[in-house]
Parts: C-alpha cells; structure tokens; sequence
DNA sequence: CTGAAAGCGCTTACAG
DNA sequence: CTGAAAGCGCTTACAG
C-alpha cells in the first residue's frame, strides 16, 4: 500500500506538500510542484486512507442515513419504494460530492450519538421522524449537522425538508370536487400522530371547505395502514347506506386497498368509487385503473436535504431553515367525471 | 472526548489492558481488574474512536454493499422493493454483529478496489451482477472477501448465495399444468444475458418437457421488462389467432403489466389468462386479483450472505462456497382451473 | 511556496 | 495477567 510518505519520496517534497495538493489547499503548492506529485500519485495509484485522514482531521465524509426503529424493522422501513428511491438518490448524490453513506438504524438517540462518535460522520439525514420530542432531542444533541425529512415544526429550530402536504391534500380534494364529486370521504393513518398526514388532511379540509361542503364524519377514516386497512375500509364504505363517490387517502397503497376491496365485490372503478393517492409511488401504475396520485418530487427532495447538510458542514452557523418541496397532480384513471349532485 | 488513555489512567492500568477489555481478549486480563475498567467506560460513556482502531488493525469493520451501475442509477436500483428489503436485512443482521453498513454504487472494478482500500472494508456483498467478467473479476483483485448474490457459476470460484430459480421456474409452470392448462407462454428480460432469468427459464421447460408438451415458440417473449413490458406482451397476445391460456413470468411486475393489459380491453382475469409471477413481492399482492408467485426467501437470503461473509472474514481459507436457498409458491387468485385441452 | 515536528487514539508485537 | 514502546498514515498549527 503506497503511503503519502512514498509520494513525497518519490517527488522529492515533504510529506505535507503532497498533503496540500491532495487535499488541494489553494495557492499552497506551485503549479510546477503539484502537476509533478499528482502525477506520481496517478502512476501509483495512490488511495487516500481515510482511517489516518479521520484521525487527524476529526472529519470522515461519512454521511449516515437514520432510519428509527420506532415502529418497525429496517427491512420493512426499506420496503416501502419511497425509502430505498430516496437512499439511492442519496448515495448517488453523496458520491459525486466525494462523501460516503452509512446506514444506520437506531432506536434510542443515544445510539445515533455513539455512532457520531465513533466514526465522526460529518452529518446525518434522518429519514421517517416519527417523534417530535426524539427528532428534537437529536437535533440538540447531535455534534455533526442533521437535517430532518418530512416534519413540520412551528419553530424553525433545526433543518429539515419537507413537502407541501397541506396543498396534496387540497389540490387532491379539488380535482375531485372540479371533476363533479361533493360526496368525499378520506382515509389516512391516525391524523393526530404525525404533521404529515394532519396536513394532507387539514388540505382536504381546505377545499372541502372551499366548495362550502362539511365533510361527513363516517368517511373520514382514521388508522388506516397499508394495503389491508385500505380493503377494510372498503368493506365499511360497502356497508353504508349512503356511499361517498370519492375518497382521497394519504398514501397510494390505502387507496389500491380501497380498488381491490370494491373490485372484490365485483364493482368496477371509477364508476362505482373514485380515488386519489399520494405519493405517485409504483403501486399507482400497477393497478387497474391506473391511480391519479399526488407527486412528490422525490430527486429534488433528496438534492435539497444534501446541500443544506453541505452547507451546514461548511458553516457552523446554518443550522436552522426550512425548505418545502412543491407538489403537483398526477391525472390517470381513477377519477370519474359527474354531474355534481348538488 | 473520552479516550483509552484516560480510562486507563483512571482505573491505574496500562492503554493496553483497557484495550484488551474492549475487544474481550479472552484470559488477558483478570476479571478483577475487566471489572473496575468496565466501570469507568461505562460511567463515562466511553466510545470506540473506529478510525484509531481501523488505523492500526487495518480492519475498519465497514461492510460495503455493491451496486452496479451498469444499466442504471443508484436510485432505481433501490426503486425495486426486493432491494430496499435485502438491504434492509443486511443492515439489521450487519448491526447486530457489530458490523457497518457502507452503499457503494460503482461503475467499474477499480472503483470497489478504491473503497476497499479508502476504507479498508471488512467485506463486501455485490448485489444484482449482471457480467459475469466482472464479476469474476471482482472477486480475483479485491483484498476483502466478496459474497455475490443471484450469480451462478459453473465453476466454484467464488463465494455466492443464489435462490433455486430453476425449480422455482419448474413449480410455477407445474402448477399450470396440474390446473389443467396446456397452453402455457413465457415471458421475461433477456434471457441469454442473465444466468438468473435462463435458469427459470429452463425451470419452465422441464415442467413442459415432464407433460410431454412442446413449447411454443410464439408464446415465448424475450426481452420484457417493467410493467410496460407486460403491458406490450398482452398487447401482442391479444392479436394472435391461438393464445395461450395461462403464462409464467420471472418477475411479478411483468405479470402485472400483462394483467393491466388484459384488463384495459376489458377481459377478465384469471378466465381470459392464468398468470404466475416470480419474488412474491408488494405487486402480487395490490393487483386485482392477487398473483400467485413463485416466493423467495429474502431473509434466510441476507442470512446466509451475511454468515458467508463472516466466516470468510474470520477464516481466510473460506473464499469458494455456494448457497442455494429454497423457493416455494405462494397460491392466490391468478390461476383458474381448466379441464385440460389435450 | 515549503518543511520538520507533534499528535490524532488506537493496536501490535514483545518483554516480563 | 500486565505494561512500555513503536507505529498505523494522515493533518494541524507553526516556523521560515
């Protein structure tokens, strides 16, 4: 393993002279001198140890990717196709920045500290913050930068990334009301525990509200997760009396569950039940009808979380801001157009 | 920061017996003196500095997990839920043994050199090797030992975990069989390219073969890839005279498209076509009706590559295995039972 | 623009 | 069972 050392030997400089133009210190080393060590550098194929460089310099480019543990398992966190989108992203963009991703799933805030400290990362991305006071706790905490996804704070007191849920949800529910419907259900899990879903439900609320229509209470369906919460409630929709033409859920997989319940039933879609999504995710484009879904931007989302945590790692005074990432619908097959019942 | 030479200092023993309390050598130090020093790493919450550690043991603990950009990024690599999940595993089964989880993309054997010795990388696990020359090349120069998954090799060259995809290929088109269906097509990506694909491909012949049954050469699509690809192939099939009444496929989301297909011109499933799918993955289960695939067993798979791994790790003699971990099939609702036509 | 020295926090032989 | 010394390969002030 050719060392720094054998480079200077080699040029006939010191060890730190090669040190200078590798970690290309500007106006360090004359141009003769550096063209001379890069190129004896090439020849060997000289590779950085990072191991010495971390060391010394209490910096790795180590970026770690934090997945809690609150609720479930790294590998069904990872099912979802948002997530492991988002991580390739990271990765893709991380590298070309000459930083290097480590995955790290925590459940108490003190492991994410003991990893900081053991590898000196420089920042860390917290992906899934399903806790206030725990996200809180780790921005305190935490010596290297982090930049939270997906949370909505009233105080501005760290970073984080999110996406304009309050406008999914309404620009979700309005495409259902232009498109005729007033009877609009919505399904989502518990509204109450995360800021994303309150939100996308406060926009369903807006345009609701809008169209001065009160939403009907017994359509409104609270905790409901994945793609079985999405057949049940199906099947309680399908007891009622008096049925909501349209429902809009906060993920595209509760909506594909509401799909497959009333096609279970033999009743056909969007004739028998219109639908919106969110997330524009893979689920949307495999079911028949295919499902009209909020986008999310989710390349964007993960270029803006990296280069606030670059700038964050550069100046130590950024360490509060907020960035929300813009939505748009995506139009496909679920949604029937009706003479409005009004 | 709290450091070795400190705890030492404090509990009145040498830099080196603290040392040897960290990685547990066993019979170094007496249990009196492991006691009080464990006391007051405890108390202080002392952390490993793993770049130290890495400096002078020349083992960083880090295990990269490779992934080739040969016809893709690293974002929709991670796009496929079997992926994320694998990856998801790894990190799980990696953290409990006290192991780091680096993401790698790479484009070219060097690079994976270049991080091996950036790092000085335990180990590595290459996901999704689609070129066998590179493959074996990776496994020849890298200094770490390499567990390559879903390869097969003819000769036993290196470390591997694949999954019975000829017999998965085998009991999916048995179970056409055995429901009466008799006109069986085939679709998939390339099958000359991957020794994955070719194997379930011959999977599928020698159940054809066991019923006496030529394969007929119209109904086997090569080259089929995503839903589109599935969407297309129905498109064809629907414009031939003859069709087969039920077809295999070697990845879930090709038998979706071909579902779509069908039911975009408004036939019926599984009447107008039975379908089999491969993975068992999150589609099979949102389409309606739900698929029936041939299922994987993507935890015991990361198990198996994770144990390989380790063992290869503590025994430098272990670089030649192969793993091959069952398959069964999961039965839904995209079969109908026929009376066979012969 | 260039360099000699110290030090980052561990582990590795080696000696006792 | 315990320890003093050397060294891993870099970077960080500092001096010139």
């Amino acid at each position: 393993m050719v060392t720094i050392k054998q480079i200077a030997q080699e040029a006939g400089v010191s060890v730190m002279t090669v040190s200078n133009v590798l970690n290309k210190v500007p106006g360090k080393v004359s141009p003769a001198t550096e063209m001379r060590v890069r190129e004896i550098i090439e020849k060997h194929h000289y590779v950085r140890n990072m191991a010495a460089r971390t060391l010394s310099s209490k910096s790795s480019h180590i970026i770690g990717i934090l997945l809690p543990l609150w609720y479930t398992s790294p590998s069904s966190l990872l099912l979802n196709p948002y997530a492991g989108h988002l991580i390739g992203y990271f990765e893709e963009i991380l590298r070309d920045a000459q930083y290097y991703v480590m995955l790290c799933s925590f459940s108490r805030v003190e492991e994410v500290l003991t990893i900081q400290r053991t590898w000196h990362t420089d920042g860390m991305i917290l992906m899934f913050p399903h806790d206030d006071e725990i996200t809180h706790e780790l921005a305190e905490k935490t010596q290297s930068p982090l930049v939270v996804l997906d949370r909505y704070f009233d105080d501005l007191s760290m970073l984080s990334v999110s996406i304009e849920d309050r406008k999914g949800g309404y620009i979700a529910t309005k495409h259902l009301l232009e498109e005729g419907h007033r009877d609009i259900g919505f399904a989502g899990p518990s509204i109450g525990t995360s800021s994303v879903i309150q939100n996308r439900y406060q926009g369903y609320l807006d345009a609701l509200k809008e169209y001065h229509i009160e939403p009907n209470p017994h359509w409104i369906f609270d905790k409901v997760m994945r793609l079985e919460g999405g057949v049940e409630t199906a099947e309680k929709l399908l007891k009622m009396r008096r049925r909501p033409t349209a429902m809009f859920t906060t993920e595209d997989i509760i909506a594909c569950g509401i799909m497959k319940g009333y096609q279970n039933h033999g009743l056909h879609l969007p004739e028998d039940i219109s639908l919106v999504g969110f997330d524009n995710s893979m689920p949307s484009t495999v079911v028949t009808p295919m499902l009209t879904s909020v986008n999310q931007f989710i390349r964007k989302k993960a270029e803006t979380a990296v280069s606030m945590l670059l700038k964050a790692i550069q100046d130590p005074e950024y360490r509060k801001d907020q960035v929300v990432i813009g939505v748009d619908l995506v139009k496909r097959d679920s949604v029937l157009h009706i003479a409005p019942t009004d």
